[in-house]
DNA sequence: ACTCGGTTGGTAAGCGCTTACCGAGGCACA
DNA sequence: TGTGCCTCGGTAAGCGCTTACCAACCGAGT
């Protein structure tokens, strides 16, 4: 800091404003803020790389490649840029950066958004809003996310007119948008493929986009097998998810086969229709209780949520689990051990498949040319209790860390 | 779409370009796609405003008006443009937008990364990434969000520097932030509040920022009450959430005081730290009863979680709850009326606490002057079964919707 | 017919960065 | 001491938008 230029005010050093003085002093509002003396630093916004460059005296390039670390700078201007740096607390605008370079460094997360629901007496059930597998697979996706320096920019839909239209905005504050299940409709999302690289998590393949999954098909198939010819059952429910969810198809079909193909007794139909969440799957429970009908030996839901309620309203109706009827989830979220009792579930590598998702988005956003393929990760069956199994030597969790 | 105007090439419509016919045509890294005939919209990026103005034939202005909805274009004019934006899908960039009206629309929020831990039998323990409480919060931050139509971005830190780095990036990209609970020490909680927005979700005090949490003094009290008055129990014991949290600290001090003032027995110690994860809960117990102590009558812990594992420990060595101990919690996440017994806690409005988070910081953005002075959201006491009381009346969950 | 306000469209500047390009200087070699 | 090469710093263009400012135009009032 021994030779201290005067420095140009900051504007000086630009273009050939019309108003020297005022020229990048003001913004777009002029007027909003009154002028102030431009003599220091002393700008109502937030320091700019000018200002950086000032104090250090040097120009803005020097800063700019000792803040990237190109061209390898000399000591001396690196450690002046260094301290006007810490001296302004200054902080580089991301968008004038993704501006310049191309490249914003974010990546849109869209989920969709629970529907409010009511309950029989009129109370606002906000505990649906749980919806602990997406936020799972955002914790993958972000983790991903950070090794590449990308952060998640996330947003909720509908399925809406605004919502569609908020889609596109989030695409353009991203590079490359994640979809996760039914949040805009295949056409949709093939014209916004066009536009922005796509990764679709368990969507309808589409052109243009990419499909991350995990084998419904495989994992229901086993479940099914052990029910079947491990367990003896005779007669197996599916409580569906959303009946427009790819996942909740998949795993339906699968189900009915295997059972069918082990000589059981395949029950569904409308009366068993859930929506993947806790009071979906406790509501299906309770009119086919309140109807009189008999329960088939075990039930396979269509996710852990749902037959998280399904065993409450069992349990509430005095049905043991397993003993009066077996129920089994999908996914193994966390809390599927922690539960009375343990369920028994269908493991996905939950946050592998956001982790997965991130990392072809990004091929895709580095090298828009070549086309990708869908791709399905394994999923395992999870033996535990809900089934009918014995309980299994649970886990030390005992130890001082 | 009838007096066609030629329209100019896109690039000669710009300043004094040197070398006329190429100038925006090429980006930063030139020759990296190789030139292409500039006559059409072909080419290899985004179309751009520029795109959009050539082929509906006004100019780059008219575009924004209408695109923006400003100073009430003619009806002809309109059309066209909206034509050619849906013509070319034109999806407007985020970051020149920002860049110009210095706004991003966007809000940086910053969670704790859970920390890995590893269980007894040397199985990673990924159970412990579930994070509900976080989440919830999240999800009311952006439901607020989007009324205003900002989006999150997400990132989650440990306490690396290079984690301390990410967020002063995060601000960069964002117009605000919103920290979590234990995610920046207060030191730098104050540097950052100097240099942008910064609101806190329960954390220090601190000059510049604010701080939103919730009363938990009153909701532990009330506990504490209800425990000692209504049920009679001797002796309490905290078990604690993470020792630096002003959370858990608050819930500590308040539980002590009021237990105390009942003339019950208070229990704590390092023996009862935990770390608001199901693990820590469960390890404090199983290390408690290894080493051959008497638990009290009542447990309260620092927050749900902590609750769930507690059970869960107490049960696996065949101690009844709430008949043998009772256990409370803290929040009410959703899971905590599923469990069994259901969780008898205190309820935080989570996604409150997210809604008024973002609006402070909202607020604070848009009037960068006004300080701001910190907001105490109030906490009830939710008496379910874990406590001791008897099962409520469960509500109705059954209703064809 | 002429001016005058009101309205709409176009031009260009500017948002805060990155980087191509050039020129200055230092050094080794002849 | 001259010449070429290599390194480093500075200048300025440009990323894709928004909007101040001005010009053109229209109809109405005098």
């Amino acid at each position: 800091m021994d030779e201290i230029v005067p420095g140009p005010v900051r504007g000086d050093t630009r273009h050939t404003g019309p108003v020297p003085g005022t020229s990048r002093a003001t913004g777009p509002v002029p007027g909003v803020l009154p002028a102030h003396g431009d003599t220091e630093a002393a700008e109502h916004g937030q320091p700019t790389i000018y200002d950086v460059a000032r104090i250090a005296g040097v120009s803005i390039a020097s800063v700019s490649r000792v803040l990237n670390g190109r061209r390898n700078p000399l000591p001396d201007t690196k450690e002046r840029v260094e301290r006007a740096v810490a001296e302004l607390g200054f902080i580089p605008d991301g968008a004038a950066r993704a501006l310049s370079v191309r490249l914003k460094e974010v990546v849109g997360v869209v989920i969709r958004r629970p529907e409010v629901t009511v309950s029989a007496d009129g109370i606002f059930e906000d505990e649906e809003t749980s919806l602990q597998f997406p936020d799972l697979i955002n914790r993958g996706i972000e983790v991903a996310a950070q090794k590449r320096d990308f952060n998640l920019l996330v947003s909720s839909v509908g399925l809406g007119h605004a919502d569609t239209h908020r889609i596109f905005a989030l695409a353009g504050k991203s590079d490359g948008l994640i979809l996760h299940d039914r949040v805009l409709d295949p056409e949709q999302v093939g014209r916004l493929g066009h536009q922005v690289p796509v990764v679709n998590l368990a969507g309808m393949p589409t052109p243009g986009t990419v499909n991350v999954s995990s084998d419904n098909r495989a994992g229901m198939a086993e479940l099914a097998r052990h029910l079947v010819r491990d367990h003896g059952y005779r007669s197996i429910a599916y409580l569906g998810g959303h009946a427009d969810s790819p996942d909740n198809l998949a795993r339906h079909a699968a189900l009915a086969e295997q059972v069918t193909a082990d000589g059981a007794q395949f029950v569904s139909g409308p009366a068993w229709q859930g929506n993947y969440t806790a009071a979906g799957g406790a509501r299906v429970i309770e009119n086919l209780l309140a109807s009189g009908n008999s329960l088939p030996q075990a039930i396979a839901c269509a996710n852990d949520q749902t037959a998280l309620g399904v065993v409450y309203a069992l349990v509430r109706h005095g049905i043991d689990v397993p003993g009066g009827v077996a129920v089994t989830g999908f996914d193994d979220i966390p809390v599927a051990r922690h539960l009375h009792p343990q369920l028994t579930t269908v493991r996905q590598p939950i946050t592998d498949l956001g982790a997965i998702a991130f990392e072809t988005l990004y091929s895709m956003i580095n090298d828009a040319g070549r086309a990708r393929d869908d791709i399905t990760l394994p999923t395992r069956l999870v033996r535990r209790e809900s089934c009918g199994c014995p309980p299994m030597p649970m886990p030390l969790t005992a130890r001082q860390p």
